[in-house]
DNA sequence: ACAATTACTAAACGGGCGTTTAGTTTATTA
DNA sequence: TAATAAACTAAACGCCCGTTTAGTAATTGT
């Protein structure tokens, strides 16, 4: 079992984390905001890149679980979990940045798992008659996969444009109906077939 | 006018920066690989932040105006021009995710950039009759270029998925196909207008 | 209760970082 | 060709990093 100040040591790390990235915060600044020594996170971790592992770990088994979560392809059902609770995605999805950003063992099994996920919505999809049959379906679940995990990488930069988070319901609307009509409609009118 | 040197350093800092980005590469590995002291690099630039914006400066101006090349939603331009010349947009398509990925000042005027040049493609479409008008065009070009962004800041990732980059010929027909096959069609079937 | 284990701290170590300093070589200019 | 400026180097400075060490306090097991 983890003791009080290990616990307190992975939910400030993760805290951090989200906010500048892995290679960004030092163990110091974790302890000092844990209100403990550095050498108790070595004792308690091993090593910073154990502490690292720990604190995903921590995220993904105590909020996410990508194969129950809904999808990011699954925009209305996205959206409602938003609205009913936008606070309990912040840190998550921003955590999950700093995972994507961080080029780690652990970033390459969460791309899968989301393509897995994707594929499965995909799929069921198409057997429903809610999706297209695709003419590639696996490279269309990788660009449909890509463009969810586009829009997290670049939150900040959506946050500018916006005024806020697209996770606000405030603005949560607005974007995801531009997604929804893209993906309903398609962007090229129907008389071309996309060609110039 | 530049040295010689200080040239070569503007090369080297571009090609490691583009591999590594800006935090992972050191003034040393910079300068040891262009055979030169590490006071050098501060005596030209002042110091590594202002080294830094003279790469990018270098790069976006020698290589890249996103106000004349082709906008990410013009697929089948960009297509053929990584046809045409793969290799040059390696190094550039690289730098630039170092560049998104710093969240620096110019990160932002690029993002800018990008959003300014995508709006005139999406008008212009609009106009020509090839895209169909979306009910919040400036909402749809938001999604339209963060999507196009998206492939390049998770390009190792769909390299892994495709094996090899989808710039190069043998993988950027499909991947671009999927790509205008969702931009023409959409993703949800017609009978169904997105809901669950 | 006492021994053994665990939790924890203060201090320091070695290494890499960006940058400075002081000095030398090379080029420019008059 | 002498004076001035620019290019360049070797060495070191101070800082922050992750980690180690050596020791103390608290907890646990018997």
């Amino acid at each position: 079992m983890r003791s009080v100040a290990a616990q307190e040591l992975i939910q400030k790390g993760v805290e951090l984390f989200s906010e500048k990235g892995f290679n960004s915060v030092s163990v110091r600044e974790i302890t000092s905001a844990a209100g403990v020594s550095p050498g108790l996170l070595i004792h308690h971790f091993k090593s910073k890149e154990a502490f690292i592992k720990a604190c995903i770990d921590e995220v993904f088994g105590e909020v996410l679980s990508f194969k129950t979560e809904p999808n990011p392809l699954d925009m209305n059902t996205q959206l409602n979990k938003w609205k009913s609770n936008p606070e309990f995605y912040k840190t998550p999805l921003k955590f999950f940045k700093a995972v994507m950003s961080s080029n780690s063992e652990y970033s390459k099994q969460l791309f899968e798992l989301i393509l897995d996920g994707s594929r499965k919505v995909l799929e069921d999809g198409v057997k429903n008659g809610l999706v297209k049959k695709p003419s590639d379906l696996e490279m269309t679940n990788l660009v449909l996969a890509v463009n969810s995990l586009g829009t997290i990488l670049l939150s900040d930069y959506i946050r500018d444009q916006l005024g806020g988070e697209f996770t606000d319901p405030e603005y949560a609307q607005g974007f995801m109906q531009a997604n929804l009509e893209i993906y309903t409609n398609g962007v090229y009118a129907p008389q071309t077939t996309g060609e110039k």
